[in-house]
RNA sequence: GGCCCCGUAGCCCAGCCUGGAUAGGGCGUCGGCCUUCUAAGCCGAAGGUCGGGGGUUCGAAUCCCCCCGGGGCCGCCA
């Protein structure tokens, strides 16, 4: 068992109440319990008294002493019985690993398709990929899937667009680019010639009604999109379990949508604009009368939605249906999860939602092609690490790749989820401080030491040097619990740099190689290169070799 | 108008879920550290009415209420 929880629970049963340690200032301790404030109110005594009671009762292997001060009972370890229980897992791969069983479908990138992502979905896409690893390491089975935007208004546009305009070599070659260029160019022609708008309506008319020509059409954006896509996400590390997309839900929406009309839960619109419309009834809920079915009968993005759940469920009867999609969309999951129990689904039903990414100095309009290529970030990061590798004389093709776009994605990580960021190129591609390349320099260097030397390994009492380090390493596991719990990444981002200082600190004040402690620090260190690098795959980094 | 999110140093953020010790980092500024495992690093200094007010509590950045400021949503778009 870890330490920290070992112990914890040693005191909880000592007291008699379950209570959380808490690490404490410097120099008073390992390891706190506010145990005297708690018991002070039951036991009609005073807290500093309760404290120095249990402080004398406490007797464990891991404890050297505990101190009472106040209403805190201060723990210090002992060091070495403390590094014994760490000693084959923190250097063997799995460390931290759980056994949750839990099953998990994860909605996450879920792009629009013939539309270039913007960073909104590039968010998506890294937190997603990332609480799905976590979650799979803490022995969680975990589906991860890309539910496509595929159906939409803008299609008319675009088959008019292709038609008139599209550059078949481009379109192969950059299919994201040349889909946006056209429907760009529509845009800006309809300003001449509005007749257009009326060609693109009929054409997403005959598209609708199954129109052979224009489906198949269609079907070209997708997979071209897809292609254009799987660019970015190769890049990324990023792969799903499933691709699926709104367009596969069109019947289950109009059944769902019956049914939630026969059970009372949906009516008729009576009145006004949207007279015929079924609408389900949420007033109950304060969640208004979102419309499931439009009066001429045709979906709309709730009743797909609504379907594609009723399909997870049965589908991958899992214990939990995850949405990472932006905040601006919290009232449709409230919609969506309102009716889901209505029809009995009693998972656990969560939209992880972020805060917008707002883009500095510029108003994002695809339709006017203001949008930014996400391969332009990544290039840009790329060729940023080149540049200062280069100077440093370790620069290599693969590993600048890694640190390049390991950044962006640890910039997009290590803020808590539901914070607006703001993307400005100096913070994104600053290297210094909080960021990805300041992490993976802190791997880099713990694997520079192990290829001179690896081990072998010989357990001493540690010093306070490596003492500090130690404790922070321990803390892995219960820190990837959190972040799992909390669905979000941020925790581990934040524990990570922690880490990462802790371990530069360590590296600029001692040696390793050569030190009598060597055959200990050579353990310290390929402990920390091995929580490192665990760290950095489960946010989706991708740690380098040198840097 | 209703609902949701955010407000912590010049700027960016952690801590809030689960109340506990003098509120932690990063950027920027200033001053130091490369003959020894890579200075994308390390050490130090300056910098704070935790948006405001009330309440609960032995104790509030953290919980509750009110207010202010910023953003979002409330569409037969997604």
């Amino acid at each position: 068992m870890n330490p920290y929880r070992e112990v914890e629970e040693y005191v909880s049963s000592l007291a008699g109440v379950p209570v959380r340690g808490e690490i404490p200032p410097e120099g008073k301790g390992d390891y706190a319990f506010p145990l005297g404030f708690r018991l002070a109110r039951v036991l009609r005594r005073s807290p500093a008294e309760i404290s120095r009671e249990i402080a004398e009762r406490i007797e464990h292997p891991l404890v050297e002493r505990a101190v009472p001060e106040g209403g805190y009972v201060n723990i210090f370890f002992d060091r070495e019985e403390f590094v014994k229980r760490l000693w084959e897992e923190a250097v063997s791969p799995g460390f931290g690993r759980g056994e949750e069983g839990r099953r998990y479908v994860i909605d996450y990138s879920s792009p629009n398709i013939a539309k270039p992502m913007h960073v909104g979905h590039l968010r998506s896409t890294i937190v997603g990929e990332s609480l799905k690893r976590i979650l799979t390491y803490l022995g969680n089975e975990v589906v991860g899937l890309n539910y496509l935007g595929d159906i939409g208004t803008q299609f008319g546009a675009l088959i008019v667009a292709y038609r008139r305009w599209v550059d078949e070599k481009a379109l192969e070659e950059d299919p994201i680019k040349e889909l946006l260029r056209i429907y760009v160019k529509f845009h800006e022609e309809v300003e001449k010639d509005p007749s257009l708008e009326e060609e693109a309506r009929r054409e997403l008319e005959k598209l609708e009604a199954g129109d052979p020509e224009n489906v198949s059409l269609w079907e070209r954006f997708k997979e071209l999109s897809l292609k254009g896509f799987e660019r970015i996400y190769r890049r990324l590390g990023v792969s799903f379990d499933v691709v699926t997309g709104e367009s596969e839900f069109v019947e289950g929406a109009r059944r769902i949508s019956q049914e939630l009309l026969e059970k009372g839960i949906a009516k008729v619109w009576e009145e006004g604009e949207k007279k015929g419309a079924i609408v389900a009834d949420l007033e109950k809920e304060g969640l208004n009368h979102p419309v499931l079915l439009k009066s001429d009968g045709t979906t709309i993005y709730l009743s797909r939605d609504l379907a594609s759940l009723l399909w997870r469920v049965k589908e991958f009867e899992p214990d939990a249906l995850l949405y990472v999609v932006a905040i601006e969309q919290s009232l449709h999951f409230r919609q969506l999860f309102t009716i889901a129990r209505k029809l009995g689904i009693n998972k656990e039903l969560v939209h992880v939602s972020f805060g917008m990414v707002h883009v500095e100095g510029m108003r994002l309009s695809t339709r006017r092609g203001q949008v930014i290529f996400l391969e332009d970030i990544l290039d840009t990061a790329v060729e940023r690490v080149a540049a200062e590798m280069k100077g440093r004389g370790t620069y290599s093709p693969e590993d600048a790749e890694k640190i390049g776009v390991s950044s962006v994605v640890f910039w997009m990580l290590k803020t808590e989820l539901n914070k607006d960021v703001r993307f400005r190129w100096e913070d994104v591609t600053s290297f210094t401080g909080e960021s990805g390349p300041y992490v993976q320099y802190a791997y880099v260097r713990a694997r520079n030491i192990l290829e001179k030397k690896s081990g072998p390994f010989e357990l001493l009492p540690p010093d306070d040097a490596e003492w500090r380090l130690i404790k922070l390493i321990a803390r892995f596991p219960i820190v990837l619990r959190e972040s799992a719990r909390r669905y979000s990444p941020h925790v581990l981002a934040r524990y990570l740099l922690d880490l990462a200082t802790r371990f530069h600190n360590f590296y600029d004040h001692n040696r390793v190689l050569g030190d009598p402690r060597e055959g200990f620090r050579l353990w310290l260190v390929t402990a920390v290169k091995n929580v490192l690098e665990t760290g950095q795959e489960l946010l989706a980094m991708r740690p380098p070799s040198r840097m």
